[in-house]
DNA sequence: ACTCCTTGGGTTTTT
DNA sequence: CCCAAGGAGT
C-alpha cells in the first residue's frame, strides 16, 4: 500500500479526501510528500486525473510534484493539472480569451513592459514623473488588481481616492484607467491581469464557471499563506460546487505580503469553511534539533500565528555558527574559504546555499567564489531572458505572434537600424493615440502622403518592416516555434548585426542568441501534450509546439526554473524569498545586520517586522545540517559605507544554540590566506595604507572611483595626517576620504570601539568607528 | 540617426 | 553603487 511512508498525521491528512481541509505544515514537515501522496491516493481511489487541479507558486514546485506523483502511481498521473496559478490560468484564458475581447495570442507583459507603458501614460497625461513614479504606479495598480478593483471600481471608491489625494497622486485613478485601456488595446495582460481576468471569466460566464466547477472535483493549493485576494477568490469560486478543497501552508512562512498576499486567507480558512478539518504536521524531518530549537525561539516572538509545536527526532547536530567579520568583502571571503574547506572534506555531496536579503549582496560572494574556482549558480530575478539581446529577440517573437504589442514594436522597429528614428516614432505614436490603434496597425496602413508628416522614406521603411513581420505572423499556426524562431532571427538581421561586431561582449551576445535558439529547439522536441478528458471525451487542451505557446511559457519562467544538471554540484546563491520551499545541507545566511535584515523599510510597523522575522525563519529552516550566520561590521551599500549592528534576529537565538565568533577585531591581514595574497596583491597593499574607500567592491578595476578618490584628496597638503584615536575630540576639523571635510560633534565609546559623530555638511551627519574610518587631521 | 558621456534617481523581497 | 534617460557631439 502506498501510504506506508507516512506518519500518522500525514496519513490522516491523506486519507481525508473529501470536504474542506487545511493542512498546517511546519517547515520541513513533509508537506510536498503529503500533497503528492494525497494526489496519488486519490488516483488510486479511482479519481480521474482530469478532475484534480493542484496549484503551486513556482514552476519548480509544480514540476517536482508532478514527477513525484508519476514515481508513485506511474503513467496514470498524466493529465493531472499541476502548475502555478499563473501558468494554469493563463492557459485557460488562452482558450477563453475571445470572450473577454482578447485573442488567444495575447502577450503577457512583464514589469519592464508595464513600467515603460506607465511612463508613456504619465507623460501623455502631463503628470509629474517625480510624483507619479512608475514603480509606485505599478505597485498601486497591482494592489488594486489583486484586491479585484477594476479601474472603474477604483474610481468610485472614496477611500482609495482620498488616500491618493493625501499621497499627492490624485489622478492615479486616471493612470490606472489608461494603463488598462492600453494593455487591452495591445492585446496584453500583466501578471495580475491573468488572475483578475480569470475572476472576470468565472463571474460573467456561467457556462465556463460551471464547466470548471464541475470538472475540478479536487482542488489542492500549496503555499496557501501566500495567496492574495484575487487568487483566493478564484479558488473559492472553483471549489464552490464540489467543496473538496485542500489547502496546505504555514502561516509562519508567509513572506509575500508586499505583493498582496494576505495571511488572513489561511488564518480565516475555518471561517470560510466551518466544517473544515485541520491537520497539523509538526514533526520536522529536515533539520537538526539545534536548528529547530533556534527557529522555534525566533518565531515565538511573533504575535500573530496559528499555535503549533515543531519538533524533531533528528540528532542535536552542530551549534549554529554566527561569525562577525570586519567588512562585506571579508564576509564573502570567509564564506568562500569555509565552503572550500567543506568541499575538500566531502567531495561528493555538494548541497550548499548562500542566502541573502537583497539581490545586490550577491556580488561579493560571486567574486569570492570565482576567485577560488568554486562552481556556483546565481538565481537572480533578472535572468537570462532579461539580457538585452534576448529581450530584443523576444520582442520580435512577441510582435510576430501579437501584432498589437506596442512595447515589442517600439523596441525593435529600429533594431537593427532601418532608418526609423525618434521623430518618426513620435509622429506615429501621436497618430496611434488619435485613432486608438496599435502602432503596428497604423504603420502597416500608412501611405506616403499621410497627414502625420511621416516622410516617404520612413513610410517605406515602416512598410517593409511590417511586411516582414506579417510574413512571419502567417506562419505562427503552422510552423513550430524553432523553425519560425530561427527564420526570424536570421532574417531580421539581429544575427548579422551581432556577428559584424568584434568585441568580446558581442561574441557573448551571439552565443546567448544561439543558446536561446537551442532552448527553442528543445522546447519543440519535447513531447507534445494533448489532453483529453476521460470522462467526457472532450479535448481539454492541446499544447502545440508553436511560437505562441513557447512565448507564453517563457514569460512565466523565473530564475529558479533551471534544468537540474545546470545546478547540480554548484553553490547556490539566491535571496531568501527564492529559497522558500528548498533545502540544503549547508546554509549560509549572510548580512545579518540591523538595517539590512531586518530592512530599514520594515521598521515602520509591527506587521512588517513580523514578516521580516518570518523571512528569517524561512532562511534558517532551509538548513539540514549546518547553519552559518554572518554579518559584517561595515558594508558598502549604494555607494556609501554602512556600519551595521548585529541583527536583532540573531540576538533572539539563545547562546546555547549558538557559537559566536567575532572575527572583526583581529588584525585583518591574518584572515587572508596565502592564495589570496598571491592573487590579490593590490587589494592587500590598498588595505595597508589607503582609507576605507579603496575597499570598495571594484577597487581593482573601477577607474572612476579611484579618480573620485584623487579628487577628494586634492587640497590636502602635507600638514594633514592620519589621526590617532586620542586626537579626535569634539570640535576638531577632520577629513574623510569619502565624505570630505567635517567637524567632530561627539565622541563615544561603544562596544569597546571609539566612535566619532562627525558633521560633514552636505554629506550629512555620520557616525564613524575610528579604527576603520582613517580620519585625517591637521 | 547613432554613440558616447553625463547626470540624476533609486536603493527589499517577485509570480 | 548601479542603471536608465537625456544631452551633446559626430
Amino acid at each position: 500500500m502506498i501510504l506506508d511512508g507516512l506518519n500518522t498525521v500525514q496519513r490522516q491528512a491523506v486519507e481525508q479526501t473529501d470536504g474542506p481541509i487545511m493542512i498546517i505544515a511546519g517547515a520541513g514537515s513533509g508537506k510536498t510528500r503529503t500533497l503528492t501522496y494525497k494526489i496519488a491516493y486519490l488516483l488510486q481511489q479511482g479519481v480521474s486525473p482530469f478532475s484534480i487541479i493542484a496549484l503551486t507558486f513556482t514552476n519548480k514546485a509544480a514540476k517536482e510534484m508532478q514527477e513525484r506523483i508519476i514515481d508513485l502511481v506511474g503513467i496514470e498521473a498524466k493529465g493531472l493539472l499541476v502548475g502555478t496559478f499563473h501558468s494554469i490560468f493563463s492557459r485557460i484564458l488562452r482558450m477563453e480569451a475571445e470572450r473577454l475581447g482578447y485573442t488567444k495570442n495575447y502577450t503577457i507583459y512583464d514589469d519592464d513592459d508595464s513600467k515603460k507603458l506607465i511612463v508613456d501614460i504619465v507623460k501623455s497625461l502631463n503628470l509629474d514623473e517625480k510624483q507619479y513614479k512608475k514603480g509606485r504606479m505599478l505597485t498601486r495598480i497591482s494592489y488594486a488588481k489583486s484586491a479585484l478593483y477594476s479601474p472603474e471600481a477604483y474610481a468610485t471608491e472614496g477611500l482609495f481616492l482620498a488616500d491618493d489625494n493625501a499621497s499627492k497622486i490624485p489622478l492615479f485613478y486616471k493612470v490606472y484607467a489608461v494603463y488598462q485601456k492600453r494593455l487591452f488595446q495591445n492585446n496584453a495582460m500583466d501578471f495580475d491581469d491573468i488572475l483578475f481576468n480569470m475572476n472576470v471569466l468565472l463571474r460573467d460566464y456561467s457556462d465556463v464557471r460551471e464547466k470548471y466547477q464541475r470538472r475540478f472535483k479536487y482542488i489542492l493549493v500549496d503555499e496557501y499563506q501566500d495567496t492574495n485576494y484575487s487568487q483566493y477568490h478564484i479558488i473559492k469560486v472553483l471549489a464552490d460546487f464540489h467543496k473538496n478543497i485542500c489547502v496546505v501552508g504555514d502561516d509562519a512562512q508567509s513572506i509575500y505580503s508586499f505583493r498582496g498576499a494576505n495571511i488572513s486567507n489561511i488564518l480565516n480558512f475555518n471561517k470560510d469553511y466551518p466544517n473544515a478539518k485541520t491537520f497539523k504536521l509538526e514533526q520536522n524531518y529536515r533539520s537538526t534539533e539545534n536548528i529547530i530549537n533556534a527557529a522555534n525561539e525566533v518565531i515565538a516572538k511573533n504575535e500573530k500565528q496559528i499555535p503549533k509545536t515543531i519538533w524533531t527526532d533528528n540528532p542535536e547536530g552542530e551549534k549554529i555558527t554566527y561569525r562577525i567579520l570586519p567588512s562585506d568583502r571579508e564576509e564573502a571571503d570567509w564564506v568562500g574559504k569555509k565552503i572550500q574547506q567543506d568541499l575538500q572534506e566531502s567531495k561528493d555531496s555538494f548541497s550548499t546555499a548562500i542566502l541573502y536579503r537583497t539581490n545586490s549582496q550577491s556580488r561579493t560572494f560571486e567574486d569570492s567564489l570565482r576567485l577560488k574556482n568554486i562552481p556556483y549558480i546565481i538565481y537572480n530575478s533578472t535572468s537570462f531572458y532579461a539580457r538585452k539581446e534576448i529581450k530584443n529577440i523576444i520582442a520580435y517573437l512577441r510582435l510576430v505572434v501579437n501584432n498589437s504589442d506596442d512595447e515589442a514594436f517600439e523596441r525593435i522597429v529600429n533594431y537593427p537600424a532601418r532608418g526609423i528614428g525618434a521623430t518618426t516614432m513620435d509622429r506615429l505614436k501621436i497618430a496611434a493615440q488619435q485613432y486608438n490603434l496599435p502602432l503596428f496597425h497604423l504603420a502597416e496602413s500608412i501611405t506616403p502622403n499621410n497627414p502625420f508628416q511621416i516622410t516617404p522614406r520612413a513610410v517605406s521603411a515602416l512598410t517593409d518592416f511590417c511586411l516582414m513581420i506579417k510574413s512571419f505572423t502567417g506562419r505562427v499556426e503552422t510552423d513550430d516555434a524553432y523553425t519560425l524562431g530561427k527564420d526570424i532571427i536570421n532574417r531580421s538581421g539581429i544575427k548579422t548585426d551581432l556577428a559584424l561586431l568584434k568585441e568580446q561582449e558581442d561574441k557573448d551576445r551571439l552565443e546567448n542568441v544561439e543558446e536561446f535558439l537551442s532552448g527553442m529547439q528543445s522546447f519543440v522536441e519535447t513531447e507534445e501534450e494533448s489532453i483529453i478528458d476521460s470522462l467526457t471525451g472532450e479535448e481539454i487542451s492541446i499544447e502545440n509546439k508553436t511560437l505562441d505557446v513557447f512565448l507564453q511559457q517563457i514569460s512565466l519562467m523565473t530564475s529558479t526554473d533551471v534544468e537540474e544538471d545546470e545546478e547540480s554540484n554548484k553553490v547556490k546563491l539566491m535571496t531568501i524569498h527564492s529559497a522558500k520551499g528548498l533545502e540544503f545541507d549547508n546554509v549560509y545566511v549572510v548580512g545579518m545586520e540591523e538595517n539590512l535584515f531586518p530592512s530599514t523599510l520594515s521598521f515602520a510597523t509591527r506587521e512588517d517586522i513580523e514578516e521580516e522575522r518570518r523571512l528569517f525563519y524561512v532562511a534558517i529552516t532551509r538548513a539540514r545540517k549546518n547553519l552559518i550566520l554572518t554579518s559584517a561590521n561595515m558594508r558598502f551599500r549604494n555607494g556609501s559605507v554602512d556600519f551595521g549592528e548585529t541583527s536583532r534576529f540573531v540576538r533572539e537565538i539563545s547562546q546555547k544554540y549558538l557559537n559566536i565568533v567575532d572575527d572583526s577585531k583581529k588584525e585583518k591581514l591574518s584572515t587572508i590566506s596565502f592564495q589570496q595574497k598571491e592573487n590579490n596583491k593590490s587589494f592587500i597593499s590598498l588595505k595597508k595604507k589607503e582609507p576605507l574607500t579603496s575597499l570598495r567592491h571594484n577597487s581593482l578595476t573601477d577607474k572612476k572611483s579611484s579618480l573620485n578618490l584623487k579628487k577628494k584628496e586634492e587640497g590636502l597638503d602635507d600638514s594633514w595626517h592620519l589621526a590617532k584615536d586620542e586626537e579626535i575630540e569634539v570640535g576638531v576639523k577632520v577629513h574623510h576620504s569619502k565624505f570630505g571635510y567635517g567637524t567632530v560633534t561627539e565622541v563615544e565609546l561603544k562596544d569597546k570601539d571609539k566612535r566619532a559623530h562627525v558633521d560633514f555638511g552636505e554629506m550629512g551627519q555620520r557616525v564613524l568607528i575610528l579604527k576603520f574610518a582613517k580620519l585625517k587631521i591637521q
